[in-house]
DNA sequence: GCGGATATTGACATAAAATGCCGATCTTCT
DNA sequence: AGAAGATCGGCATTTTATGTCAATATCCGC
């Protein structure tokens, strides 16, 4: 694994209020995009399309309402390994992408916990289900602590651009 | 606050993949969208519009490269409050609106914590100045604690529709 | 500050996609 | 089986995306 190359791309003004509007919004249409950010068309697609060669903007995704699929018990889960070794990470790792109710899953610092999970279902049986018969399952984890999202106050993608420039 | 309405929708199987196409790739045109899922773009577009209009399709987002765009510290933050009060989850939920550097904010279950926040900022430079002059500076924050992104192993925003049906 | 090289823009023409309409087909319920 | 309703595919029209090119703006060395 190399480290990233870092953007050779100048973001100006221009580019920074782009990724701004489609952040915000990813089905803005080409024309609308450029009135917004005061371009034509032309100029404006060609921009998008430098961001994306360079890698800044990575990809368009449609969100969709949890509770309207009944998927209504959101779960913050953090996760202690036995062994900190390059085996037991990666074998839960792998283990962990086979799952789809896992919607993020972090690598993180922190004597308390090595990972810590966000994942999606349907109401607390399933939940009780997916702890016992997915996560515990895994070789190495020893210590699961489970926090239930009450209030979704901010649940965004937007990353904040202010320290641009 | 009203409880919303459930989803006055019944999604088929074609619904589901229409979903999961989408939730995986945003920009598909409805054309590439109708050849995968097996109709011709006529109905396929009145069932996207049907899922939008029912508020299964939320809405459409751009995802962008944190790295490429200087923003290398993601944190999680626990937050505790010393009151539980409405008035003092309104103003901490106010405040927490107001920061770009925010980009989830859930109320969670548990007696270690009120809050669980994930933060994206340059560097921990940046962290720091962010966590004493704005997070501890609201009102009723009374314990902190910091983990900090070591690496992303999943970082999705697609929900698991194998419980739909 | 001047001139040239480079990059960026806007307008136009063309290609592709979205949208609305309509008759045909498939479902469902009796 | 038969009729009502829903859903489909094809087609015409409108809107949008895309590529080209000349004109303009920006940047650089002198």
């Amino acid at each position: 694994m190399s480290i990233s190359a870092k953007a050779l791309i100048k973001i100006d003004k221009i580019d920074r209020n782009i990724l701004e509007q489609l952040q915000q919004d990813g089905s803005l249409t080409n024309q609308e995009l450029a009135d917004k950010v005061g371009l034509s068309p032309s100029p404006c697609l060609r921009r998008v399309r430098a961001l994306e060669d360079a890698g800044v903007i990575v990809r368009q995704v449609t969100i969709l309402d949890h509770k309207k699929l009944g998927l209504s018990l959101t779960a913050i889960i953090l996760i202690g390994m036995d062994r900190h070794t390059p085996e037991r990470f990666a074998a839960f790792e792998r283990q962990v992408g086979e799952y789809p109710e896992v919607q993020e899953c972090y690598l993180i610092t922190g004597q308390d916990a090595d990972y810590m999970l966000k994942v999606v279902v349907p109401d607390m049986d399933h939940y009780h289900h997916f702890l016992l018969n997915r996560i515990t399952r895994i070789q190495g984890v020893s210590g699961v602590h489970s926090s239930f999202v009450l209030r979704r106050v901010i649940d965004s993608t937007a990353l904040p651009l202010g320290y641009l420039s």
